[in-house]
DNA sequence: CGAGGGTTTGAATTAGATCAACTCTCGTGG
DNA sequence: CCACGAGAGTTGATCTAATTCAAACCCTCG
C-alpha cells in the first residue's frame, strides 16, 4: 500500500492518484468486498485515491453530488449546519465506511475531514452504472442504507430522550465496539474534538468536558490524553447507556 | 375501492383480506409504482390488506421480521423505547409509505397504528424474492432509504439543536408539505396527540401545548380543534423552522 | 518564552421539565 | 336527560439539567 502513498507535503495540493482496488486495505470490508475477481478492475478504473488535510472540507450540503465515496484512512464528520451556525454532526465515518448513501441530485448534508482520512472517490454516475451490472452491489448498498437507518434511529433516541451521561456512555460504547474494544481495560482512541463530540450528542463542549469528569471521577473510564479513554468498566458503562 | 373494505366492526378481529392491486388507492404512489401491467399480479399473490384499530401494535422492536408493508390509509408511528419507559417516536407515516427499510433479522422499532390505519402486508421473504426478479423494484428501495436518510439527518438537526418553538414550526412545516397545504389559509391536519408530537419532537406534553399557544397567540397559526391547524401565515412559519 | 488552539472548571442563567390544578370532550349508564 | 368518569389538552408555579458567561489551564509549536 505504501507505495501508493501520498506524502503529508503533498496534501495542499490535494492531488488524486490512480490505485489498483486489488492492494486496497479495506477491499474486504467496504462495499468493493461484494466484487470478485476481474470485476474489481472495473471499479479500479474509475476510482481516485485522495489524501485529505485535517479539517478540509470534502463536499458541502447543496453541492451536486458528483461523487460518492468510501473511507479509507481516518474519520470523516458529515453534519448540517442552522443558518446562525447551530452545527449538528450526524455520523462519524471510519475506515471502510461508504460515504454518499443519502442522496438526491445535491449533497443533503456537509462533509469534512476529522484527522487523517484518507478517501477513494468514485463518479456518481458511474456507480450507478455498475450498480445496473452488478446487482449484488446494489444488493450491498441497500443494506448498507438499512443500517445507517437502524444506527439513525438509534441516534434520534439518544438526542430526544437521553441525559448527557446516556449520551457520552453510548457514545463511547459504541465507539468500543466499532474498535474492537470489548473488554475493561481496553482503549479507544477519539480522532475528533471536544466541540465535534458536543455537536454530535447535541451538548455544548463545556457539558462534554463535565460528563467526561463525572465518568472519569466515578471510576468508569481513564482519560489519559483527551484524545485516549481507558474503558476502566464497560459492563458499567454499557448500563449508563440505558439501552437494552 | 369500497368493495374490498372491511368494516369498522370487523377490526378486531383483525382479518386480512385479498386484494387486487390494480384497484388499489396507493397503486400509483407507494413502491409498488415501477411495477408494470402483469408485474403488479405477482404482487397481489403476496399482499393482505389490514385494518387496524387505533393503537393497535403492528410489530415490536424485537420481533422476527417477517413481514414489510405499505400504508394504505391513516397513520403510523415508528418508536423506540428506553427501559423506563421513555419513548422517541422516530417517524410518522402516511398513506403510500412503506414500512420495512431499517431492517435485519428482527425489527429494530416498534410500530402501531395512529388513526385510521389500513395497511398492505408483504411476507419479507417473498418480497426478497420479487426485489430479484424485478430490478427497478431494488432500485426504487434504494431511493426511498435515501429519502429516508435524509429525513433522518434532518430529524437529528431538530432534535439536537433546534428550539421548541423551531421544532413545532418545523413539524407542522413538513405536515403541510406533506399535506399539500402550500398557501396561507390552508388547513393541516393532526392525526397523532400531543404525547405523539411530544415524543418525536422530543419535547413533553406541557412544552408542546404551551407552544402551540405561543404560535396561536402570535397569529401564525390558529388551532379550532387539537387535531386541526389552520395556517395563517406559511412564510412566517416556515421563517421560523430556521431551515433554509 | 509567548501565542493560540483545545480543554477544563466555576458561577450564574434559562429553556424546558416537572408537579399540580383545572378544563373540555365524549361516551356510558342510571 | 343529566351525572359521571376517563382521556386528552391547557395553564400556572416551581425546579433543574444543561447552557451561557467567564476564567484558567494546558499543550504544542514557532
Amino acid at each position: 500500500m505504501s507505495r501508493f502513498q501520498v506524502l503529508p507535503e503533498a496534501v495542499p495540493g490535494n492531488e488524486a492518484t490512480l490505485m489498483p482496488c486489488a492492494a486496497c486495505d479495506v477491499r474486504d470490508m467496504a462495499i468493493c468486498s461484494v466484487l470478485q475477481g476481474r470485476e474489481v478492475d472495473r471499479l479500479a478504473q474509475i476510482v481516485s485515491r485522495i489524501p485529505l488535510a485535517d479539517g478540509q472540507s470534502i463536499f458541502q450540503e447543496g453541492d451536486e453530488a458528483d461523487y460518492v465515496y468510501n473511507i479509507l484512512e481516518g474519520a470523516v464528520r458529515l453534519f448540517k449546519l442552522l443558518p446562525d451556525g447551530r452545527r449538528q454532526i450526524t455520523g462519524f465515518l471510519y475506515s471502510s465506511d461508504f460515504l454518499g448513501l443519502a442522496l438526491k441530485e445535491n449533497y443533503a448534508y456537509s462533509a469534512e475531514a476529522v484527522s487523517g482520512a484518507v478517501i477513494c472517490r468514485f463518479p456518481h454516475g458511474k456507480l450507478e452504472r455498475l450498480l445496473d451490472e452488478f446487482p449484488r452491489l446494489e444488493k450491498r448498498l441497500l443494506n448498507e442504507a438499512s443500517n445507517e437507518l437502524i444506527a439513525a434511529q438509534d441516534q434520534m433516541l439518544l438526542l430526544g430522550r437521553k441525559t448527557a451521561v446516556e449520551r457520552l456512555a453510548t457514545f463511547l460504547s459504541a465507539l468500543a465496539q466499532r474498535q474492537d474494544a470489548l473488554e475493561s481495560g481496553g482503549t479507544v482512541n477519539l480522532p475528533m474534538t471536544r466541540t465535534d463530540i458536543a455537536d454530535y450528542l447535541g451538548l455544548t463542549i463545556e457539558t462534554v468536558s463535565r460528563t467526561f469528569t463525572k465518568l472519569r471521577k466515578s471510576g468508569v473510564i481513564e482519560v489519559p490524553d483527551a484524545h485516549t479513554v481507558t474503558l476502566m468498566d464497560l459492563a458499567a458503562l454499557r448500563d449508563l447507556t440505558e439501552d437494552e
